[in-house]
RNA sequence: GCGGGCGUGGCGGAACUGGUAGACGCGCUGGAUUUAGGUUCCAGUGACGCAAGUCGUGGGGGUUCAAGUCCCUCCGCCCGCACCA
């Protein structure tokens, strides 16, 4: 018999799906649905492993459930407004749309190479106008509903990729994309108002079950609550400065109250004095090494001034400019309590200030309590602390909060670390913002009549800057309200607001509303997201933000987009480099004679570490040349095998060629099956023998591969599945051929999902008329998956000495005399008496000498 | 520094609420088929030992009839956050 030839049947197969309409999902709103999504790519121009396996994964879910009769949504579309294609036009002088929709093509092609089961009916680009013309709509919608704010601020620079980012845009000092040092420049940005939400995003984060705990504490972490007070210091000139604190209990702690560099009235100081100038000045120098960070020095400027204690006008604090406070956090200014904090305990013992304690450690008394270079942030009773003395830590933080509010000097106040999301982006390539400039009206709305307002095609790339505002005539526009000459936002949106509410557009894509509620309702929440851990905060957290804008709107109805999230592990590979330590692709290298050479030559390649597959290191793989060789199941199956799908995964040789064989297996195993009854063929329900053995394996990988689908570990369900292989090969030629058909038709079906192509195929060739994408998932037979006999572990003393099989449900009695007369334990026993049995049912017999 | 995760054969990894450690795959060894390579098939494959057996889940200690699994402690690796008051 002929060997499977994936190539032909894979790409026959899903012309048979296209033409069946397989994977076109009617909005029919009765049944039971299931939304599976992955995260949707930015269309660089080639598909790469981490989308092979992520599609892989969600597709396996969506045929799965489509199978179990779901009706299942699981659409594809593009995030394709972004830096790369206006970098693009820059370098190559190419159209960033031409571009971008040439780079969709190309993918498109390549994903549907791998043969998944989507609704490409409901495609769409984040830059067709169709789709940034809702955008803009729910921009203004969000604006009217005070979600959406105008303001100055500090914000971050980009020097290389020449605009502002967000907060979370910035890693270590730098920016997401670039790398660059971010910058910090003041200027009027546009403003996603997502601290609206802050408690709701942190509160919601403990009922998200089906989200991994890791994503969850990272969200948490980046919002970032903490409960404390704000209060005021009267100042030795008059004035007063607000701090922050989570400790007030420690008030009578305090030796010392510090600004930050950037506090207005550090700033103001700094005008009468020129040291503080240079001071301030040093901090930003270092302020922008952020590797410094880490090992900066406290570094403080006395100003001089005092501060009045709040609880004794006699008691002064010296008053410090402070490299490590923040202007960031809180209200810029802290007051100093070195025995409970590390930062001001380094900081007080440099410039000799007191260290009080004031909350010891239950059980020791104060006088024996003494800090040394380790701030005590334990538990413990207030001491030294006046009326404090005695109470708790919560108890002196109530007391302290009460008096402080009834002097009207303070307020309980709960502070976040989350900011808003700032939106404005300096480039081209993104959604224009819907908003005018009016020189008498202000910031007025485009009206909606006049959506979308689409980008202009005629810009210029060969100047520095932003081409929309370099556009000689875009820009300039009536004002909507009063129609005089007025200016349009010549920024776009950030591309993650596009990737905010894609999930609910899938919805329905045809809908004239942004979000179709009818559609919504029904398919959100999303019940499967498939994605990479990098947005952990990022898109998941701005999605979650968009999410309950659209439900305050009406939009919706769910507060969560994302009911599961599953987070794939990264792939990974060796890396390779030459002698002058350059990096080669694996095709460069060769291995010959139990070295690595480049290829064709006799000089030695240095062998690195496997590393997560980057185009930097070289060390990718393009899937187009695997699917080529082996096809798209064979790619498929290695993705789900092995290794846990949150793991990540070493890209193999050896591994493919494994999977590549088992594709081959299965076809042989179906077509040199010999005579089968024809379909419809039910097998003996009273088998027994070999009959019964292959019944039972049959079964219980149906119920096997039925769980761990649905817990998402498809390495298990591979294992399974090479199982149920092994028990059909190994099957006696004697075995009944209904018997034999249902084992080999459940192997297709099981495989189906996983690989799709080569299970049509099978099925065709085990006579059926109709496609695996048509047939349900099989269901395990209860009286099949049950054993009739059990297997009892025998130990001596914990130590393994026979099995011994028993009937189900045998008595303890029975168990243990067998047991006991067994030859190994008598041996192990050596005469003597057993002290103790014990028999776990169903398990294991345990015998104490 | 804080928070989280992980540590099991040569490798990827199984092991449900404590109950036969190593399922399944890769690799490797031997044999059969083949002109040969590949494929395919059969047998084997944690370590030591001829065997009976002994030892084995990062190290040490503990609880238990029984520990990869629970507790304490130490070590190592990975990830996230990071002067957050």
């Amino acid at each position: 018999m002929a060997r499977y030839n994936a190539k032909e049947s894979e790409k026959d197969w899903q012309a048979a799906w296209d033409a069946k309409n397989a994977f076109v999902t009617p909005n029919d709103f009765s049944r039971r649905k299931s939304y599976i999504l992955e995260m949707f790519p930015y269309p660089s121009g080639r598909i790469h492993m981490g989308h092979v396996r992520n599609y892989t994964m969600g597709d396996v879910l969506a045929r799965f459930r489509r199978a179990q009769g779901f009706n299942v949504l699981h659409p594809m579309g593009w995030d394709a407004f972004g830096l790369p294609a206006e970098n693009a036009a820059r370098e190559k002088g190419v159209n960033p749309r031409e571009w971008t929709y040439a780079n969709i093509a190309a993918m498109r092609d390549q994903l549907k190479s791998m043969g998944l089961a989507i609704d490409w009916s409901r495609e769409f680009a984040t830059c067709d106008p169709s789709y940034y013309r809702h955008q803009q709509k729910l921009f203004l919608d969000f604006f009217r509903a005070g979600l959406v704010y105008r303001a100055e601020a500090d914000v971050n620079w980009d020097p290389v990729d020449g605009t502002v980012l967000a907060n979370e845009q910035v890693i270590e000092g730098r920016g997401w994309r670039s790398g660059a040092l971010v910058e910090r420049r003041k200027l009027a940005q546009w403003f996603f108002k997502i601290t609206a939400y802050s408690d709701d995003l942190l509160d919601a984060l403990d009922h998200m079950e089906r989200w991994p705990e890791k994503v969850r504490l990272m969200q948490k972490n980046w919002i970032g609550r903490s409960e404390g007070m704000r209060f005021s210091f009267d100042l030795s000139n008059g004035k007063s400065v607000e701090v922050f604190s989570t400790r007030p209990d420690t008030l009578f702690g305090a030796s010392f109250v510090a600004l930050s560099p950037d506090h207005p009235l550090a700033e103001a100081l700094a005008a009468k004095d020129a040291k503080l100038i240079a001071f301030v000045a040093e901090c930003r120098r270092v302020g922008t090494a952020e590797e410094a960070i880490e090992t900066a020095e406290k570094l403080g400027y006395d100003t001089g001034l005092t501060a009045t204690h709040p609880f004794d006008p006699n008691w002064k604090l010296p008053v410090y400019v402070a490299n490590f406070v923040l202007m960031a956090y809180g209200t810029g200014a802290i007051f100093g309590c070195p025995a409970h904090d590390q930062r001001d305990l380094d900081f007080a013992r440099k410039y000799g200030l007191p260290v009080l304690p004031v909350v010891v450690p239950e059980g020791t008394d104060a006088k024996d309590f003494a800090v040394g270079d380790k701030a005590y942030v334990g538990p413990g009773r207030l001491a030294n602390s006046r009326f404090l003395d005695g109470m708790d830590v919560a108890q002196a933080k109530a007391d302290v909060a009460k008096r402080l509010e009834a002097a009207g000097k303070g307020t309980r106040t709960v502070h976040y670390r989350l900011r808003d999301w700032l939106v404005s982006r300096q480039r081209y390539w993104g959604c224009p913002i819907p908003m005018v400039h009016c020189p008498k009206c202000g910031l007025v709305p485009v009206k909606e009549s006049d959506l979308p307002i689409k980008l202009p095609d005629d810009v210029r790339f060969d100047v520095p800057g932003n081409p929309l505002d370099h556009h000689p005539t875009w820009k300039n526009v009536p004002c909507p309200a009063c129609n005089a000459p007025a200016q349009r936002d010549t920024d776009t949106l950030d591309t993650f607001v596009d990737s905010s509410w894609y999930f609910a557009r899938f919805c329905d894509t045809k809908a004239e509303a942004p979000v179709s509620r009818e559609a919504a309702d029904y398919w959100l929440a999303v019940d499967q997201y498939i994605g990479g851990i990098e947005h952990a905060i990022l898109h998941l957290l701005y999605a979650r933000f968009f999410t309950r804008g659209l439900k305050k709107l009406g939009y919706t109805n769910v507060d969560e987009p994302f009911a599961g999230l599953f987070t794939q592990g990264m792939l990974c590979l060796t890396t390779f480099k030459d002698k002058n330590g350059q990096w080669l692709e694996p095709g460069e290298v060769e291995m010959r004679d139990g070295g690595f050479f480049k290829k064709g030559t006799n000089e030695i390649v240095t062998v690195g570490p496997s590393e997560k597959m980057s185009k930097s290191k070289k060390n990718v793989i393009a899937p187009e040349t695997i699917i080529d060789i082996y096809g798209a199941d064979t790619i498929r199956w290695f993705m789900l095998s092995d290794t846990p799908p949150e793991r990540d995964i070493e890209w193999t040789e050896d591994g493919v060629e494994g999977c590549w064989r088992f594709v081959q297996r299965i076809h042989r195993l179906v077509t040199e099956a010999g005579a089968l009854p024809p379909p419809g063929a039910k097998p003996n329900a009273k088998s027994e023998g070999a009959d019964l053995g292959l019944r039972r394996a049959t079964h219980r990988a149906i119920a096997a591969a039925t769980d761990d689908l649905e817990a998402l570990r498809f390495n298990r369900a591979v294992a399974r599945i090479y199982e149920l292989a092994n028990a059909i090969s190994g099957a006696e030629a004697g075995v009944a051929g209904a018997v034999r058909r249902e084992a080999l038709e459940t192997l297709v079906l099981l495989v189906g999902p996983m690989m799709p192509h080569l299970a049509e195929t099978c099925w065709q060739l085990l006579g059926h008329k109709t496609m695996v994408v048509e047939t349900a998932w099989p269901v395990a037979d209860p009286e099949l998956t049950a054993f009739d006999t059990v297997n009892y572990a025998v130990q001596v003393n914990g130590k393994l000495r026979a099995v011994k099989q028993f009937p189900k449900g045998a008595d303890k009695e029975t168990v243990e005399s067998t047991v006991l007369a067994l030859e190994e334990v008598k041996r192990a026993l050596d005469g003597k008496p057993p002290k103790r049995v014990i028999v776990v049912p169903e398990r294991i017999v345990n015998i104490v000498a």
